[in-house]
DNA sequence: GTATCCTTCCAAAACGTTTCGGATGAATCA
DNA sequence: TGATTCATCCGAAACGTTTTGGAAGGATAC
């Protein structure tokens, strides 16, 4: 491997003027920082980041730390997700690490022995909880860090985050405003924030409609199809209190759900009205669901992106107003919305 | 950050004593070492690793590059690759790291960015095929690796490995010992190495017992369940050579095969044998298949552990002779053989 | 008593980069 | 003319570690 050495003696010139010619400083004259480039790329140099982080500090390298356990984790999103932030961060020129944490150790402790190494200049966080002790340690060790959600109302650290209380809402109102009183909403994992800021925004619909919301009616688990199916069941159970329309905290739940009603021949939106929040997961597209969903859409594609941009840009130390950003959210209408059915009639109710 | 100067100081010891103490040399008086080892711990003392691979050359990081097509990555199974590897090179003391390709650029690319940048000392390499251009590159910039699997009959390179001949014979064995001669094989994707040493065994196993092994009945494609159902299809398509016996390269394959059998109505071991290689895969319990499966057993599980072991030796520069090793492959012989079955009739049959 | 060895220690160099402080000469200003 | 600015350059220090080559002193051998 080249070094500046190299270049500098080919050249006759010093370390110092081939580091700045590189490195674009102004005290370099143009035909010096020319001829710089040419031997650079014709020694094939490539920096030696060891080196230069020695130096400087910083190591290029950015991370993400997960759990063993694949709680998020479904076919495929796994790989979307770290593919999708090292494409991204590599064309930022920086490198990206993904690192799996043993279970059997403190989630912290991973973070500590990472920073302590030295190796990493900032980390991504994904699903935030309230209260969120990443959160809590990283800021404590003022690494730099961009979060995938908020963990509090109104932060004042790097965030990415689509306006899940509008999720919510949009989703609530469309049921809403077709005359559905009785709206079920499986949500996601009781923990998580945007879990809870859906919640929110489904209640400030309800309120502003002046329906009580009744608590059966809200369930939360994991994001799953499993989660679906066993609460459609359960929605179904009471008979009393069916809900007319349910809201899903995923295309995965939406998955399970139609299960159900498919099963039970409980018609859609002919009986049953369903919508969901659909972030493009791998392999469930809702445009194909039968019939066709109605859902607030945004893509988890999306967020790779702006992530990334928003780490550099903390690791580069920039002023946290530069730092927050908000994702798109659309509203697309299907077919799985109607107007609410007064009684339902299926193959499992005339047992 | 402590460093060893803080050390040095504290102790009235030069910089070279505290390092060497620190790393076990023999030069250091017991008392000192002693000395030294409290004044880490109490100062918190962590080596800067960067500084230390600047020196040494060496930065006590791995990797695993993986495409970002999920061409391997069933459900979980990314996620049990990347934690398995992770813990073990972390007991070693070394860093593991997982980058995900980007599906745009060239895999030597990859691995030739990541060499330059000086940061990795060693790969692991998964799912090698007939003539890997990874192994090629890695071996011609002399780039400590070892691989998962073999790509030659007798390579002079790290490998960790299980007998995939032997796998495919004694598979075959089973149904040619209880009197199938018309025996399918739904193997892996052509290329692979281990799908050709396989497909040898069975070869060996027909040949020895003086059974033509005919074309139609060995199939290759990816190991996933749509190819068991496809390939189970196909096999029954053909009335006049339908096999008796099914061998499948894994239990993804033979679930596919299993739901085919199920549906048609065609029994197990009744009208159909059916074998498999079991790797352990999450969500796939070979013994709660319906009826349990008789199946060559090498949990993926166990090949973590003699990797990290293996690599790290060959970073330390160990000879050839000790980064060679051999995975245990058990025989699990359980319900799903039976003597071969003349005449199978299926309502698909009867069309 | 002198030569040899062993134990324990240290100063200095090295790894490749960035950056600080200053040097040089030419051009501009008063 | 002398002072000031500017553009362009360079030497040396720094980052934190390991390693090299040797030094000091005591113990052992002859």
């Amino acid at each position: 491997m080249a070094t500046l050495r190299d270049i500098s003696r080919q050249l006759n010139l010093s370390v110092t003027q081939v580091s700045r010619a590189l490195n674009g400083h102004s005290d370099v004259s143009a035909d010096t920082r020319a001829r710089v480039l040419i031997a650079a790329k014709h020694l094939k140099y490539q920096p030696n980041l060891t080196a230069r982080k020695l130096v400087m500090g910083k190591s290029g390298i950015v991370g993400l730390v997960l759990p063993k356990v694949p709680t998020i984790l479904q076919d495929g999103l796994f790989v979307q997700i770290a593919g999708g932030l090292s494409s991204h961060f590599s064309r930022k020129g920086k490198q990206f690490v993904l690192h799996i944490a043993d279970e059997t150790d403190d989630i912290i402790d991973v973070y500590r022995r990472l920073i302590d190494s030295g190796s990493l200049d900032g980390f991504v966080v994904l699903e935030p909880v309230t209260g969120d002790p990443r959160v809590a340690y990283l800021r404590e060790r003022n690494i730099p860090f961009v979060l995938h959600g908020r963990h509090q109302a109104d932060p004042d650290y790097p965030f990415f985050d689509i306006d899940n209380e509008a999720v919510g809402y949009r989703l609530t109102r469309q049921l809403l405003d077709r005359g559905h009183r009785r709206i079920a909403f499986l949500n996601g994992h009781a923990g998580r924030t945007y879990v809870l800021q859906r919640q929110a925004g489904y209640l400030r619909a309800m309120a502003e409609a002046g329906v009580a919301a009744e608590d059966g009616l809200h369930l939360f688990d994991d994001m799953t199809e499993a989660f679906g199916l066993i609460g459609m069941v359960r929605l179904l159970d009471d008979k009393a209190r069916m809900p007319t329309g349910v809201i899903c905290g995923n295309a995965l739940i939406a998955k399970g759900v139609f299960h159900v009603l498919n099963t039970l021949k409980i018609a859609v939106p002919g009986q049953i009205s369903v919508v969901a929040h659909d972030d493009e997961l791998p392999n469930t597209p809702t445009a194909f669901f039968h019939p066709p969903l109605t859902v607030t859409y945004s893509p988890l594609e999306n967020s790779w992106q702006p992530l990334a941009e928003i780490l550099t840009k903390a690791v580069d130390g920039l002023p946290i107003a530069d730092l927050q950003r908000f994702g798109e959210v659309t509203l697309i209408e299907r077919e799985s919305v109607g107007p609410p059915c007064a009684k339902i009639s299926s193959k499992r109710n005339s047992d």
